[in-house]
DNA sequence: GCGACAG
DNA sequence: ATCTTGTCGC
């Protein structure tokens, strides 16, 4: 319940942070199945200080075929350091500015880390998703929190991740026998919807295709740049 | 108090 | 995130 804030700058970006959870969309995903699915991430040049160079990249698929129909890229500074909690405030505002080169309006994204699996619920997915209103979802390597057990050895095996009495998230098995991801809400999309689109684009990997692809332009981008 | 801690 | 060789397996 308290969180002491340990200079001007963390207690600031918690409460934005409360702030943009109060404009957060919890609405199940309603409409039709998506027909394109885009897929964010930032590399890195240092290992976590707000001076670190980055390079924001942004792929974007059509979701039957997983073809590349559009990307964009942004590099710059990080202007935040890697704070568990606050990651939003590292990669969002370089995320933002890749996303405005786009030609095309993705109908969800799926960002590199987690949704509502976050101590104040409100991880990178939800706070994507709040400032650019899309849908969003979270697909990460490893949980920032939460208790869960194994789940099944099959793709599409999943089992919930718990915190505090409630189900933040879930563990998902995208390829048999392999470590499952952390699959969790972002906004505008529900629990099942998220997992879909996950598994929908991850048929041959671990990770989906989305992750994949804007991982190695980022790191192109960060290179070049 | 101590450790853990998305990328 | 990033630093890094070889190695096991389809």
């Amino acid at each position: 319940m308290t969180e002491p804030p340990a200079s001007p700058e963390v207690a600031e970006a918690i409460r934005v942070q409360e702030q943009l959870r109060s404009r957060w969309e919890p609405a199940a995903w309603a409409g039709p199945a998506p027909r394109t699915l885009a897929g964010v991430d930032v590399a890195y040049d240092g290992t976590g200080e707000a001076e670190d160079r980055v390079a924001a990249a942004v792929v974007v698929l059509d979701a039957a075929t997983l073809e590349v129909v559009d990307q964009a890229t942004a590099v710059g500074t990080a202007g935040f350091p890697y704070l568990p909690g606050l990651f939003a405030f590292r990669e969002v505002p370089s995320l933002l500015r890749a996303l405005e080169r786009l030609t095309v309006t993705p109908d969800v994204v799926l960002c590199d880390g987690q949704g509502l699996a976050h101590p104040r619920r409100f991880g990178l997915a939800c706070h994507l998703g709040v400032v650019t209103g899309l849908p969003a979802l979270g697909v990460g390597k490893t949980p920032l929190l939460g208790t869960w057990t194994e789940p099944g050895p099959e793709r599409g095996d999943w089992s919930p991740v718990l915190d505090g009495g409630e189900t933040v998230a879930r563990m998902l098995r995208t390829q048999p026998g392999v470590k499952p991801v952390t699959v969790s809400v972002g906004h505008r999309v529900d629990l099942d919807a998220a997992t879909r689109f996950v598994l929908a684009a991850a048929p041959r990997y671990r990770l989906p295709e989305t992750t994949r692809l804007a991982d190695r332009l980022s790191c192109e981008a960060l290179r070049a740049g």
